[in-house]
DNA sequence: ATGAAAATGAAACCCATTTTCATATTTGAA
DNA sequence: TTCAAATATGAAAATGGGTTTCATTTTCAT
């Protein structure tokens, strides 16, 4: 498996600044499984520096949603939720299962081998066929959870 | 291909009332292979019945989907966007591409019929390991359409 | 060190959606 | 039919995630 380069590599290849506002955006989403919201990463970083704004970490998200290193997704609770792309995260590339009821997020990635096969497929026909540069794409079940039933 | 209940039997089995407003809103997701957002609906909905509601609009929206005849999303533009789910529409189930720049929205399905049967097996195994009730799903591929290169 | 460019935080703002509440419509029991 | 309860509706107000503005701070190249 190819390692692509580092966030931080990645900042200065565009040709942005390495803050440490960035930085710690950056290592919350590295540090959790989780999907976090912008406020949830907010409270997060206000524990390492408590001078940080909401604002930056949304402005963080966005830059780092642009240039590729986080993905950005609804799920449908009515807000954003961020994780790190997968070339720059430990775990590997995965789907979701959602929950309509409590909104709780399953990662699976046990059929996630075929299911990319096909996609790379798909992906190779639609973007000859309707001229697209594709870059990635969302697979995501719905339905009701154990708890929810 | 078996074809589901309409609509109106939908509402009566759910216990609600066959309005309208909610024949209307019914019409005009019929009539359209757009991807419409509540205002756009209430747009068109005026036309029929200039004393209907935004509000009565999104009242039905929400109930469609509750109850499954309408299918509910969120293209990254900042509002959800509504068809008419695949059991109750013309149109053939279908998955989407989107473009992050413009974000135009090309339905596909030329490719769904695989994609479909894998989806069957991975929902199958999903729905066992998970104790989940997977109700529908989602495909969307993401890029930069031809016009935006 | 120094000035320009980039980044930041607080507050104001935006805008899609939801809530409230008073009014209207439907239903079905009497 | 008639009438009261249940439902549905519209306007206005409220909500809340996300963005913009702007004055200030930080960074970087010279
Ligand atoms: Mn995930
Ligand atoms: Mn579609
Ligand atoms: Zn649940
Ligand atoms: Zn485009």
């Amino acid at each position: 498996m190819m390692e692509s380069a580092g966030w931080q590599e990645q900042l200065s290849r565009v040709g942005v600044r390495l803050t440490t506002s960035r930085e710690i955006v950056a290592n919350i989403l590295h540090d959790t499984q989780r999907h976090l919201s912008a406020e949830d990463i907010f409270i997060r970083a206000v524990q390492v520096n408590p001078s940080i704004g909401l604002t930056t970490v949304y402005r963080a998200l966005e830059l780092f949603t642009d240039i590729g290193i986080v993905q950005k997704f609804d799920f449908g609770d009515g807000k954003a939720r961020y994780e790190l792309a997968s070339d720059h995260h430990n775990a590997e590339h995965h789907h979701h299962l959602i929950c309509i009821k409590c909104k709780k997020i399953i990662n699976y990635d046990d059929f996630v081998q075929e299911e990319l096969e096909l996609m790379k497929k798909t992906e190779k026909a639609l973007s000859k066929k309707h001229h697209f540069k594709i870059m990635h794409h969302i697979i995501h079940f719905y339905g009701i959870c154990e708890h929810c039933r």
